[in-house]
DNA sequence: AGCGGATCGCTAATTTTTTAACATTAATGG
DNA sequence: CCATTAATGTTAAAAAATTAGCGATCCGCT
């Protein structure tokens, strides 16, 4: 029962699917998943996603379409946190240089504009 | 089979204490679990990280020592990829606002200062 | 009305994970 | 030198996770 978060495997690759696309029926899971998982196990995933409460789920017509329960913002903050804590010491800063080292989705020339702005009103809000 | 890293709960779990802790023997893997898990179990688990090779021992006297196979910097690139692409669009942008609000191990005046230098340096490096 | 396709809930079997018992070996101290 | 303590490897049982089969339902269409 003891856990990170309380999630196996199977369920956390979902539920990141779900943030992913943010929301999605069945068939959505399925066609992300990409593997021949077959529709009735990933309803079985999100029946205990759902009583887990980290996704709802509304009726759309004839199915359902399922959403994170925990809102996006909220969900990253805790899975930083989590890295944070297990790589950087509990300083963020370290992250934030690992991320601005980072290969993939790479931060632009323009992007770093926006990053000193977004310093500056950081500093500015918090003298 | 099929999973995100193909580990398990308890596995990831055994592995991030390690990291945390820069390596560490059965009994402070115990200690950083701090449930009532029994040595034996914990032993099963190492054992299975090691033939996955996520991670290494070195005997130490009378006992193994365990370390990650992988080292820390590519370990939280990794992480931190899967973090940026489940929640941030693939933008590490995004994510590094986000770092700046995280308020445990909050980022201080000067870790500021740090980031701006890092930046500059980043700036010249990419020019 | 009846058929085909899509989806659902329920149930159960299979596989994986998790756990710890037990026997063994090595150092330690009285 | 023997008992005790601290490790370890092997093995197997228990629990949890994963998978999918099956029948029922609802819709759209001919």
């Amino acid at each position: 029962m003891p856990s990170i978060d309380g999630l196996s495997r199977r369920e956390r690759q979902i539920l990141d699917i779900l943030y992913r696309l943010e929301g999605g029926s069945v068939k959505d899971v399925q066609i992300a998943l990409n593997d021949g998982t077959s529709d009735s196990t990933i309803r079985t995933l999100l029946g205990i996603l759902v009583n887990k409460e980290k996704l709802v789920r509304k009726e759309s017509g004839m199915r359902y379409i399922y959403f994170p329960a925990i809102e996006r913002k909220k969900a990253s903050q805790q899975a930083l946190e989590r890295v944070v804590s297990t790589f950087f010491k509990e300083s963020p800063l370290l992250a934030v240089r690992s991320l601005l080292e980072m290969k993939k989705g790479k931060i632009s020339r323009e992007e770093v504009e926006q990053l000193e702005a977004i310093i500056e009103k950081h500093k500015s809000k918090n003298k």
